[in-house]
DNA sequence: ATGGCACGTAGGACGTGA
């Protein structure tokens, strides 16, 4: 077969691979709504947040029924994250390595040839500066995880709800105040640290100014204002930001009827082949 | 500045979210 001249990376639905994050604030609440998302826009992967609830709980069966299988790390009424994934895959951990809390808040599958960390990271605004540092030390353990990948030659995605706005023009102004746990400075340089270990943010890459948020609270009309935050975020490995073609968070979203304050957010990639 | 909204746990308000 002949090699012909080097040809633009487009898009592909055929061959592109589709992951997608949301922060669905209760699976419960958001079924429906996820599971018409889903026959929409027949993503490959969707990684949730915030499902709320038990493990035992989860609608594991009409996403199988949608064509997902599915793992679940679910806890009693706060946190829990559920990684759906159309084809093979195999369970990584079911935890944080060095991260000591039994929350739910963190799920690594294999596929593709890839491991793709799902993740929710605490807010940091509860609890006072120990709620505030338990934020920083899952942002060191998940530091740590990305570096032993990166030492493994892993190819990897480490995709959630980061609770952080990278730079000013993540928060639309007067969103949020200066001491918020979202935009302090050592939450920022936490971020950036992960960054320089030679990650790439997928939205920034393609989309390096503007805004792009992913969340608007639903108090005080944020979204008729456009009150936004970006805090969901794809950070990608060095030979998967290679082949990175499309980020977009899904706006539409928020404006239907009872929705999550986040949107998902969808990045493609070409595929292996 | 003030948390005005939504969720789960309750079967009242309250903690949490961001």
């Amino acid at each position: 077969m002949f090699v012909g001249a080097t040809q633009a990376v487009a898009p592909d639905a055929a061959s592109s691979l589709k992951l997608a994050t949301w922060n669905v604030n209760s699976i419960r609440q958001r079924q429906d709504l996820v599971l018409d998302w889903l026959a929409r826009e027949k993503p490959d992967v969707l990684m949730m947040q915030e499902i709320k609830c038990e493990t035992a709980q989860f609608p594991a069966e009409a996403f199988k029924q949608a064509g997902y299988g599915c793992v679940v790390v679910g806890q009693k009424s706060y946190n829990g994250v559920a990684t759906l994934v159309r084809g093979p895959f195999e369970t990584v951990t079911e935890c944080l390595p060095g991260f000591a809390d039994d929350a739910a808040r963190y799920v690594e599958v294999r596929t593709q040839g890839m491991v793709l960390g799902n993740l929710y990271l605490p807010n940091g605004n509860s609890g006072g500066e120990a709620g505030y540092a338990t934020k920083l030390n899952f942002l060191d353990a998940l530091t740590a995880r990305a570096r032993q990948m990166l030492e493994q030659s892993t190819d990897f995605v480490l995709a959630g709800d980061y609770n952080i706005c990278p730079t000013r023009e993540d928060c639309a102004p007067g969103a949020l105040g200066p001491e918020d746990a979202l935009v302090r400075p050592q939450s920022r340089a936490a971020w950036r640290r992960l960054c320089w270990l030679g990650l790439t943010d997928a939205l920034r890459a393609l989309h390096p100014h503007g805004e792009a948020y992913t969340f608007w609270d639903y108090q005080a009309r944020a979204w008729e204002r456009d009150c936004g935050l970006r805090i969901d975020h794809m950070l990608l490995s060095p030979r998967v930001a290679e082949r990175l073609q499309t980020a977009i968070p899904d706006r539409a979203e928020r404006g239907l009827p009872r929705p999550s304050d986040h949107v998902p957010f969808v990045v493609t990639v070409a595929g292996g082949a």
